[in-house]
DNA sequence: TATTTTTTATTGACTAGTCAATCAACAAAA
DNA sequence: TTTTGTTGATTGACTAGTCAATAAAAAATA
């Protein structure tokens, strides 16, 4: 029953496929079938829309950056203090839509590909820099530079690392340990300021 | 020219090459006739050694866990106070041996297979099981025991971060500056006792 | 010691299965 | 009648795993 116009609506729904497929098997290594099939529609039409399975791929790591970005720039905004913006991007970071853990074994799965794909790579170090940026923004008036710097790199492992966790489920960190973690580490940084 | 003896030489030569396959090529979806031409031998004998890829895979991932091990109960038994075991365990995790881009690269790909594969959780569960219990050993004795079991996560996040950041190359956190980062939270937590 | 037999090492060729990508064909809307 | 949406069938490439065959070393036997 073709209508017409369907063609944004396959593509998110294939995006959306493909993220839910990639973090339930845990790897890029699904087949066009598998994520065409959840979306509901032949194989055919994924390549009809995306061309190569390599793109689809790449729209979908695209679509996770350009989610997280948003969820980001809405959280920035409503944030006054420094401090507040600190909080506020890790609190984005573990958010619920984030922390899924579909959404982060894709993610996972994406950051192995990276060492592969130059294209990937280039991708997620736009999101590095986002990160360490939006994160500056507000260390920058916490802290010396110096120290503004190494806080924020530390940040960003250990939100890094808390996802690998995240990642491999069971005894998992939760949302609410996960955030816990890295505020502790914020304060502590900032207690030991001046010394 | 068959000899005898071979087997012991040649499931070394393969699981080597396993690591460095992995590694360069970033990710577990290798060939066995890649590892096998690596190591210098038929894929054939791959399979005659150790039956399934499966295994073969298995096999690395344990002796990447041995290999570390080893390491790990080398270096403490040189450790004289607490405060130098977590140091230890920090510098091992970061051994020239350990943060070779190739073996960081087979390590990320081991942690993804492990969201498919419960025995490579397992395995995993192993490593991340006795890496707390080390860094334990040393921080039970600088701090309460709350703030340590904080710590003892903290540092454990931060490694697992430095080396996906390690793995994506370019942009490369070193070393030096991966144990500081490190041994900076550390030191800051040590500092912050009883606040 | 000379020989046969067994064990160990090794591979090329093959099988069976999977999957990305293509294409011709069909259906509904414009 | 042209455009848009859609698929089943097919092709071509690749790969895990098997197997029969070969050859050297070691063990057993004469």
């Amino acid at each position: 029953m073709p209508k017409v116009g369907m063609e944004p609506v396959r593509r998110r729904a294939l995006i959306d496929a493909a993220i839910s497929t990639i973090g339930e098997r845990g790897g890029l290594d699904v087949t066009m079938s598998q994520i065409a099939g959840r979306a509901g529609v032949s194989s055919a039409l994924a390549h009809h829309y995306f061309g190569a399975k390599d793109d689809l791929l790449q729209a979908t790591m695209r679509h996770l950056l350009a989610e997280l970005a948003s969820e980001a720039r809405e959280a920035l905004k409503t944030a006054r203090t420094a401090r507040d913006r600190v909080s506020a991007v890790i609190a984005v970071s573990f958010s619920a839509s984030q922390f899924q853990p579909e959404t982060v074994g894709a993610w996972l799965a994406f950051y192995v590909e990276a060492q592969k794909s130059p294209a990937m790579r280039r991708l997620l170090r736009v999101y590095a820099r986002r990160l360490h940026s939006d994160l500056m923004s507000g260390l920058r008036h916490l802290l010396a530079a110096e120290d503004a710097i190494v806080a924020a790199e530390g940040i960003a492992a250990l939100i890094d690392g808390l996802y690998i966790r995240r990642a491999l489920k069971e005894d998992t960190p939760d949302t609410v340990s996960a955030v816990r973690l890295v505020e502790d580490y914020l304060e502590t940084k900032l207690q030991s300021r001046g010394t």
